[in-house]
DNA sequence: GCCGCTAGATTGTCAGACAATTTAGGGCGT
DNA sequence: ACGCCCTAAATTGTCTGACAATCTAGCGGC
């Protein structure tokens, strides 16, 4: 595709639109959305009729999106009782951490071997931006900043199968994002360990890049205080 | 497929049997293994009419299944053109495999720290018997051993996420297993390596034991010549 | 008060239909 | 003969409605 050099709009965004995008993908985006922002409640239960009239489809279709949203581990398929938002104990979060740090680990090593110029400077754009709402404490600007970060730092990776598997955990574990105090006593820690990620990967040391990504995870999951999330999550639905 | 549980071994697997599976799950199993096993080939189109009289179940739940057999990466579901095998290229085939090496490294590491005497004892047999059929050069008897081998270190490391994703990323890269020449010169190494991830185990030594098996699988990698798999993968189907 | 049973709710699965879209084949101009 | 546009066939995307199988809850009997 070479680009037509058009004025503002195109420019704009080089991100080809969707705007062909099938009913059930719709579906499936949304779906996905509103559980990873906590809309349904863990445990909870999803009756597909009621579903179904909520998101004006029909049954097939939303059982088309249900399973792929199985397959991602957002939601249970239990037998001859339906759709149950999934619920992580505190052992899976735990394991899909570690599981997601050493998917980070290797995500920043791609990107140390392979970011272009272009992907540097967007990391560095986001990464100060992401530390400076940390800084400020501003909780409404961290989430969307830290959600550009990510993004470009998945982008910069440029692995097709890397980034798809780290959106996956990263969704999966969102359960646990929303309801915990995120911005506390570790903004200092996890600025530094930010910028060491930046630096490692900019001056292209695999290694260093692998293990700060490892340490910056490992680090935002000890914050946390997961049994206390998953009881929180369990008490919520029954 | 279809085995009948015997008595005596019902106190042997405390794994409850899902003797009540939905038609759909069977569907998925079904499919999942033909695309293993290569009985539909790379880039092939799955056209839905057929392959519903071929398994003798509606629409609707033939496009369940392969939907959720998309998120696994084993199908593409190309709007308006439909269901296609999924095909990898070489570059993908190293990411995943690089992705592999890092998430059994993992595995391997909770399986150090979380195995089991039991779960140590089938490892050590399951490992032995490989090697055994390896060195033998008994082609027949190595793919069965090999699987038993990888169940007993999944089993051993006690983590479901762990082990579900290696089984994807798994079932993903059998595309290039099919088609390769598995057993050449690597016999003695590999069966070294696969020694020396049992013994970290069985020494607790997670981080040797981490070490271990992703050497293996870099090895292991580096046997194959994932550019000519992908382009016989490539010309089989248009 | 506890236990079994029936009725209601919900899922599992199918059949058939039809519009939208892609793909392939054929006619037409040069 | 060659290439291009246009129509027709093939295939997918989606819906409606239905019915049996299964789970769940409330009711009545002991």
């Amino acid at each position: 595709m070479s680009e037509t050099p058009s004025p503002d709009r195109l420019t704009a965004s080089l991100t080809i639109e969707r705007v062909t995008s099938t009913l059930i993908d719709q579906v499936v985006t949304r779906l996905r959305a509103a559980l990873v922002e906590g809309l349904f409640r863990p445990g909870e239960r999803m009756v597909e009729r009621d579903v179904c009239e909520r998101l004006d489809v029909s049954r097939p279709l939303l059982r088309e999106a249900l399973r792929q949203l199985e397959a991602e581990g957002l939601v249970e398929l239990v037998p001859h009782r339906g759709p149950v938002v999934k619920r992580l104990s505190a052992q899976e979060a735990t394991e899909l951490y570690d599981l997601m740090a050493v998917v980070e680990g290797e995500c920043a090593r791609y990107c140390a071997r392979r970011a272009t110029a272009e992907d540097l400077a967007a990391l560095r754009t986001h990464t100060l931006a992401l530390i400076e709402a940390l800084q400020a404490r501003d909780t409404a600007r961290i989430v969307p900043c830290k959600k550009r970060y990510y993004e470009a730092l998945l982008t910069a990776c440029h692995s097709q199968p890397i980034a798809a598997y780290l959106r996956q955990i990263s969704a999966r574990l969102s359960q646990f994002w929303s309801s915990s105090v995120r911005v506390s006593g570790r903004v200092e820690e996890g600025s530094a360990e930010l910028i060491a990620i930046l630096e490692a990967i900019e001056r292209r040391d695999e290694d260093a890049a692998s293990l700060a990504a490892q340490t910056f995870i490992r680090h935002a999951r000890r914050q946390q205080d997961l049994r206390a999330a998953a009881d929180r999550n369990a008490r919520d639905a029954v």
